[in-house]
DNA sequence: TCTATTGTCCAGAATAAACGGACGAATTAG
DNA sequence: CTAATTCGTCCGTTTATTCTGGACAATAGA
């Protein structure tokens, strides 16, 4: 074990950007995360040093761009995201509605592509690239939830709890793990106007070669929580996400990608 | 001054990870960075644990996926981003040409947005958001450098120096830091097949409401070094630039912007 | 099955980071 | 226009951390 406090702390200050607060400065930083002055004023600087963060005029503090071309190198080096990309499209031209793909990660469900739907009734508030929520009351999260330990699971809603944004959300645990339970076993995880009034949705694991889930896939549509999903929709995100799964599996490509990319590296 | 070393050497573990080197393993940082293994190791994990990194089963490591969230928020809080996206569309409906907006952070040239051009014979390679490359051959970097002193300019192209991308690629130290002066004097910069053979550029500067350059613009076409860039191609471009820049500087929501942010920010 | 390489962990030794205060500059309030 | 507050920056001392090399088990390869 044995993390290193100066990154762990400059992760800290690295979370205090978000939507809200784009903007930060040295006592600002140093009276949220209690530290002193001079202790934010390093941690600041530093991080401006290495291109994480953009240091104003002002002496005030940003995002550095030097993010995105990290972004831009994650998206070309995940490959399945190619191969998800085109299923989504053929899954959108069967029903003209929006079509997401998303992963966990740090117990936050993260979007990583879209298709937004033809159908001028499809959902059109999809989330951007990148956008961030938390899993529980979501069809794509809880089927990536589905294949984790229930610790693992419990630490994703902590402290907070599982925050209802519907009146339909599952808000009590021992329901939650028997939802996660029963997606476990069926394959696939339903959103019946839990996470947005009107919205409905059903999603789908994506497996690599290993038999891991490093991915989901979503259909997402207008409809109440009495009509729901119909059984072929339901079956045709099923099906689309057992394709990219076996495309990732046989295709040559993605087995051995990692092992050669190790040994080329390696050579150096 | 003093910048926490810790912090630097994580960013050192960042900056391996690139299109090339998705994946990194223990024993390979250590060895090219020049580190112990046990060293190593412990950056890995910190850098895992506050999301920057992602730990494969293999025990290697890949960029982690809260870099798109931060990219996200980047984008979303770079208000004249859509300023300038709206401007870049009504120059690609005039002239069906691919049009760019970057920014210069670390002394690399990054694109933030872009229009491809609906001409057939358009530039399609143009680089996607997050892009980060060399900017002293390219008009979008020479046009930010233009503004910068001459020691920042040339710690862009250290230790590498100037290096030829097309036999019109300027390499010469001081042909580079005359034309950078021009640039300065005239306000907009031009490619000439510099950068890519077939290709020409032109480039002018958006300021901010306190006159400093934040990015610039871009039209690109297909073109020789004899034919260029039309003078009207070349107003249009300043135009929109300009027009960027009045949108940015009178609007109240950016001038007040980061200020009041701050106040309100404050207020916790 | 045997070998080489990998990620992980541990405890002493070496060094960096944390801290509080002082300074000048910039901004706000009167 | 002036005064007072708040800001980012810097420095020297105290304190805590990180760094290092080796041993271990697990894994992948021959």
């Amino acid at each position: 074990m044995a993390i290193l406090g100066t990154v762990s702390q400059a992760g800290a200050v690295l979370d205090l950007f978000n939507l809200q607060h784009p903007e930060w400065g040295v006592r600002q930083v140093a009276r949220t995360l209690e530290i002193p002055k001079s202790n934010a004023h390093q941690l600041l600087s530093s991080l401006e040093s290495i291109g994480l963060l953009h240091r104003m005029v002002t002496g005030r503090y940003r995002l550095g761009f030097k993010i995105l071309t990290l972004g831009q190198y994650l998206l070309t080096n995940t490959p399945w995201r190619d191969v998800a990309h085109r299923a989504l499209v053929k899954l959108e031209a069967l029903f003209s509605q929006t079509v997401q793909l998303a992963v966990l990660d740090g117990g936050r469900l993260i979007y990583v592509d879209k298709v937004l739907g033809s159908n001028p009734q499809a959902l059109k508030s999809a989330h951007n690239i990148g956008s961030a929520v938390s899993p529980h009351a979501n069809a794509l999260g809880r089927v990536l939830l589905a294949s984790k330990s229930w610790r693992v699971v419990l630490s994703t809603f902590q402290p907070s709890g599982l925050i209802a944004h519907t009146l339909f959300t599952i808000t009590d645990q021992s329901v939650f793990k028997t939802e996660l339970e029963q997606i476990a076993r069926q394959g696939f995880a339903l959103d019946l106007e839990e996470s947005m009034l009107g919205v409905c949705c059903v999603a789908a694991p994506i497996h690599n070669h290993n038999g891991d889930i490093i991915a989901a896939i979503s259909l997402s549509l207008h409809s109440s929580r009495n009509e729901g999903i119909s059984d072929f929709q339901r079956d045709q995100v099923l099906q689309t996400a057992a394709l990219i799964s076996r495309s990732i599996a046989f295709d040559p490509e993605f087995v051995s990608e990692n092992r050669t990319q190790a040994r080329l590296a390696g050579r150096n």
